[in-house]
DNA sequence: CTCTTTTCTGTCGATGATCGAACGAAGTGA
DNA sequence: TCACTTCGTTCGATCATCGACAGAAAAGAG
């Protein structure tokens, strides 16, 4: 089920008629309406412009049509879908040492999923010809030709001038600062590009697929680093410079002994990230180097490493205590590899959040694991593709030049 | 000049043609257009729609037309304006001990002011009663009838359930709780009445009034207490239970010996508020009551006062730069009462957050005193108000009232 | 099994909003 | 005074949408 924006409007603007063949695809595409009878219901249209606009969309290879409707004591009425056998995206999940990819319909489903290690730092050209590879082998196994492909969505670990699509100073991506990451794919494919941050693109891919109701949502990915994706208004908060969610280097009281990569100390990363926690367990006699080394030792029963978790839950508690206060969501979501041991980690953060946050924003704030697990970065950079492709301007546009060249615009004599 | 919302569109969704009434408004009253003929360049539309659209408008009693535009070497255009000589708006800002109403026109232009001391724990008939007397007051003066009064804006000083209007365990709002404000002025006016925390208002009134063009802002109110007024994507964010931006009860490192009428330690407002500093100030044997003491001893010269302020400005700037990290505003604004010795205040905040932010996050990050002082509350709670009369629903419906009230619809014969 | 009822979908003339050409109005400049 | 330009209005033409009608395809009654 597609996400749709608009419609059924919480703040009561967006347009209040909707007419074009985009709106109607969305309220195909949002499930609300599966009939070209229910579509006339819905928007208050008459039946027979409703039939020329699905014509439209038909004749445009984004809707198909399937007999077989349950009859409510009448003719039974024809199901209208968004047409996914040739429209498909690519969702790109890349870590720093991961590549993961998943395609998926235009319609949200994930046709096949593939996930390689493969490390960031071997530079744009390395990493996007791996990626392009896969897509082809994935496209391929899946019996589809390149032109199925319409848009791709790409998940990057650093910030992104999400306009652009290039990468903005990333720490952990040597070689990649600015280059132009969607230009590399529309050279090769006819699809649309979309870049994001990866914690933005799990906070979607979260919210889209589990809690597509919830209009205000903090996705926290507790990895190496801490990272925070924002969704207000059902949609990315990126901020002005497109860098916002860093939660990882804010202050937190009473560690001023620990030193962070960014220069600063006491950032909430440098105590209770990953890398941190693998770092003080090494100290204690216990060797680890990576989040998932902590993850191993705790469901191994370690109990200074289950002790440095909850401490550590605490301590981003600490920090989305006041998140909570400043910007009052209604869901909270805890991700990344730590999130393997959420029990521990939750604890911690839901003690200090239900004891220092005001009653009135805690009141119905729910604080959750991850239900996307490891495929939140890929289907929510799948979502960015869906719904960039989705939008009204691309589809409108796509009818259009459909229209004009099935009309020959009577050119000469 | 009013803001627009829609139009010049950031994120790229909003209707794409603009054709309704309401849309050729703002064009009007945004002052991207000011004669027909620029309104069919802007919008495309035929010269012969257009005039149809102003003069319905004009028929409405919202826009007013003059001669005398320059020529351009042909016939000179008549000039189209918001009809300002009986489109008027209060907006009232309660505080805890005064009420600060600006009658202003639907242009945004203030007619009149009038502040009185008002002690909001009278509770809501005796406060609104005095409110309702002053409107008319201020009606009487500009020589206008209540008919010309369109629409109510107000600020009170605590949370409020925007949807309806009604106040939300506001802790210094004795006998105001789920009070049901916009009736008792609908009951009296023919006006929309909007209701809003004092904060979000203030934040409202500086955004349009000095950065209309910002993205996102916050807007720090620093009096007896400490709040937080945000706006994202040029709209205010109000968050799932509309008690986003408290941030004075974030917790400072260092400070658990300082307790908090919120029952906590360590609240920021309870270190850093006026009425802490006036609380340290008077254990120091400089007595003070409230934060306007405070800026009175700091103005005086007291060595102890300019300290103490100083540093509140450290321990506002360690939340503050939490907030940049997070959300990544372009601009903050510091008001309230203590704004009123900024350049003390802001030092110790950008000191801080200069310090403790990230550098893509601060980089383009202006930190101001307000501009609109002691008006921000009543501009931002008028602006409130004439940006719920300009709202397209609103807009149309005048227009289509306006419209069967002309015709009669033949009936009868 | 037939006929009626119901519901869905396409067709086609009617309707109404918008357009665009033409015209009058009101200025500038040679 | 006479082109020339720009602005605003008028009015017939046009095109999207509507709504009545008819056909299609099922359920249900007799």
């Amino acid at each position: 089920m597609i996400y749709v924006r608009g419609m059924t409007t919480p703040s009561g603007d967006e347009r209040a008629v909707p007419g074009s063949p985009a709106d109607v695809l969305t309220l195909i595409g949002a499930g609300s309406a599966t009939t070209r009878a229910d579509l006339a219901r819905i928007t208050g249209l008459a039946r027979s412009t409703i039939s020329q606009r699905v014509d439209q969309l038909i004749e445009s290879r984004l809707v198909s049509e399937t007999e077989g409707g349950e009859s409510t004591g009448g003719r039974p009425p024809r199901q209208l879908r968004l047409r996914t056998a040739d429209n498909v995206v690519a969702g790109v999940d890349l870590g720093a040492t991961h590549c993961r990819i998943s395609l998926m319909d235009i319609s949200g489903r994930t046709l096949a999923t593939h996930e390689d290690p493969l490390l960031i730092s071997e530079g744009p050209e390395t990493v996007l010809a791996h990626v392009d590879r896969r897509i082809r082998g994935l496209l391929a196994d899946a019996k589809l030709t390149p032109e199925a492909l319409k848009a791709i969505g790409i998940g990057v670990p650093g910030p992104v001038e999400f306009a652009t699509g290039r990468p903005n100073n990333p720490p952990i991506m040597p070689g990649w600062n600015a280059y132009p990451i969607p230009d590399y794919f529309t050279e090769r494919y006819n699809a649309l590009v979309k870049v994001d941050n990866d914690v933005n693109v799990m906070a979607l891919g979260e919210h889209r697929a589990a809690f597509p109701d919830t209009r205000y949502l903090l996705f926290v990915k507790v990895g190496t680093g801490i990272g925070c994706g924002i969704i207000a208004q059902g949609r990315l908060h990126r901020g002005a410079q497109g860098c916002a969610g860093d939660i990882g280097h804010i202050r937190v009281s009473g560690h001023d002994e620990a030193g962070c990569r960014c220069g600063n100390s006491a950032c909430l990363e440098a105590v209770a990230g990953g890398g941190a926690l693998a770092r003080k367990l090494t100290e204690l006699g216990f060797p680890a180097e990576s989040g998932s080394d902590v993850v191993a030792l705790v469901q191994a029963g370690n109990t200074q490493a289950l002790r440095l978790v909850r401490e550590a839950g605490r301590l981003i508690g600490e920090v989305l205590a006041s998140l909570v206060n400043f910007f009052n969501p209604e869901v909270i979501v805890v991700g990344g590899v730590l999130a393997k041991v959420h029990d521990h980690l939750l604890a911690g953060i839901r003690e200090v959040i239900y004891r220092r946050s005001l009653p009135l924003a805690t009141h119905h704030l729910a604080i959750v694991p991850t239900r996307t697990g490891a495929d939140a970065a890929a289907t929510g950079a799948g979502m960015l593709a869906i719904e960039h492709f989705l939008a009204p301007e691309n589809i409108n546009r796509i009818v259009t030049e459909a229209e004009s060249a099935k009309t020959p615009t009577s050119t000469g004599g």
